[in-house]
DNA sequence: TCCTATCGAGAACGACCGGTCAAGAAATGA
DNA sequence: TCATTTCTTGACCGGTCGTTCTCGATAGGA
């Protein structure tokens, strides 16, 4: 056939969700792009498509190795309510030793390009429905197991913490006084009796 | 002495705003401002300085316009619970309804400039603590006045709220339905007895 | 060994970026 | 009426944007 590929293509796209995670869409030039990656910019339109397209890809590549977690400590076997909270105790951690400042990707993506880029809108709300639904079965879970009084409604539950942690993310960006989020945090799962 | 400006600098500022608002810093450019203040290209250097000192003039005149507004709402005499849910109602509202998908411009700017800007930073961290402070007086004022458990902690709660107001304003951006907002609203809500 | 495909490095593209400047127009005080 | 001062206007600056292309070098498969 021809000469192999000489870099990782893997490495590559993750090294291009770091810079795009922290500096933001607009801010990160390609000529940033091809310093940080080591990568020739030839081989980087040729692996990618253009700066757009590899923006998507690396924000799916974000929701792909960060939502099945979530998924994962909130469908363990046994008490619900304790895997909510410590899902919820997490993110306001992240948030408060986010020295980057980085927050979370999505949430960065809806503030900056939600509004005026479908694809974008398009791959945050999908994580968000993910997110929420994971949610709102641990929920519904923790109600089954006498976790949760049966007057709760997890649905609307789960919406909540949703916007919450969204919120969380945001906070942290630029006043990640851990004080302030968990003070929040425990507020928020108060809710959950 | 000398000739006088022709155009009126408030309303100059007020419609930098609203493009900077809507668009964000990096994705408005000088001519996108020029043509929609319409006004020369100099004039706006001479007037507001850069672009960086217009965006956080307008921010500035953003604060001014929002903040007072809430410290009014919440300072009314007599009972406080119901302003402080018509407040919360009216973040969730205002992110339902808002076409342009604006959201609210501290929180934007939060997200957009807050990791690398410290002026920006600054601007947001004010705005916040004004919030953080009027909600809290606001739920100390209803504890005193029996509208609140008295073994709630209006510090806690008023962190709660500021961070879950965010996540609000975040949410919409992409996902502005109604439902959603309003269920996690009302939950958030909850926990004021 | 030839062919082909990809590599790295970099030049070049037109468009646009934020910012500046010179010169004419207009309003004031004398 | 005239001089002075500040405004407006529009051209213009060097630099950077995302993107494409060329180039010789290099590594497979035939």
């Amino acid at each position: 056939m021809a000469r192999t590929k000489e870099f990782d293509p893997d490495a590559a796209l993750q090294s291009a969700l770091e810079l795009f995670w922290t500096r933001g869409y607009e801010a990160t030039s390609m000529a940033d792009l091809v310093e940080h990656l080591g990568i020739a910019r030839a081989s980087l339109y040729a692996t990618f498509g253009g700066k757009h397209e590899l923006y998507l890809k690396a924000l799916r590549r974000y929701g792909e190795q960060h939502g099945p977690r979530v998924a994962e400590e909130l469908a363990q076997p046994g008490p619900v309510l304790p895997a909510v909270r410590a899902l919820v105790h997490r993110f306001a951690g992240e948030a408060s030793r986010d020295d980057l400042r980085r927050g979370c990707f999505v949430t960065n993506t809806a503030v900056e390009l939600g509004p005026h880029d479908p694809p974008s809108a398009r791959l945050v709300e999908e994580s968000w429905h993910g997110l929420e639904a994971n949610l709102t079965s641990a929920l519904m879970r923790a109600r089954a197991q006498g976790e949760l009084p049966p007057d709760r409604d997890p649905v609307a539950l789960g919406r909540m913490l949703l916007v919450f942690l969204q919120g969380l993310r945001v906070t942290g960006k630029v006043s990640p006084e851990p004080g302030r989020l968990r003070d929040a945090a425990d507020q928020a799962l108060s809710l959950l009796g």
